[in-house]
DNA sequence: ATGACAGATAAGCACGTACTTATGTGATTC
DNA sequence: GAATCACATAAGTACGTGCTTATCTGTCAT
């Protein structure tokens, strides 16, 4: 089942804040390092996790690694969000929000 | 930050399928065992940990507490999902599943 | 080819997590 | 008020996770 894979990959919060800093462009994992304090190999082993649970997909490109995210998992979790959409409330703001950047 | 709760919560697939029990109507602890094979303070650890994420709320009654889904959970993580909808592709039919679900 | 560089993989370790059994707490029934 | 029931908490344990250092793989420049 892909969304354990999805929910595991985000429950890091080192994770999450690469998907952010990728969700804000593509860059290779080397530039990704900068501002996050981590090694090389620890930054390598989450995107191997990330790409597993299909929130990021990579491509080579000469010796550099180039990283974005893939909309696959955003998109399975918006699914499985959906499935409890008889609770979410009416008038919360966010959701206002959302509706507003979605319905066009 | 909720958010690490939240994702860290669902990452584990018996609490996903606790919440998605829930989801179908709130019960007390006993009635959600029924169906998962688990112990009553394994279920009542995964309780608490649902309950901490705002992902589920209690109501004592009587000898039983009855559990039921807390929306705010959900629209926490609607929220976090509406961050990255650059990267939402527009024709997935789950997207207009939930766009028909959410838009009226 | 050789050295340098980007990144992946291996192995080990500290810590976190999910479970267990045992016991505690609060509410109901008799 | 004693027993029982629904549930929470305590303590211990097996396993998973995220990190580290060391090493390997693949690409580029010279």
């Amino acid at each position: 089942m892909m969304e354990n894979e999805i929910f595991r990959a985000l429950a890091d919060p080192t994770r999450r804040a690469i998907f952010e800093k990728l969700a804000a462009g593509g860059m290779n994992a080397s530039a990704l390092r900068e501002g996050i304090d981590i090694s090389q190999p620890a930054m390598s082993q989450h995107l191997a996790v990330l790409r597993g649970a299909g929130l990021v997909r990579e491509e080579r490109q000469g010796r550099f690694v180039n990283y974005e995210v893939d909309p696959e998992g955003l998109a399975l979790i918006a699914q499985w969000l959906a499935k409890y959409r008889a609770y979410w409330p009416a008038r919360i703001e966010a959701l206002k929000v959302l509706l507003k950047d979605m319905d066009q």
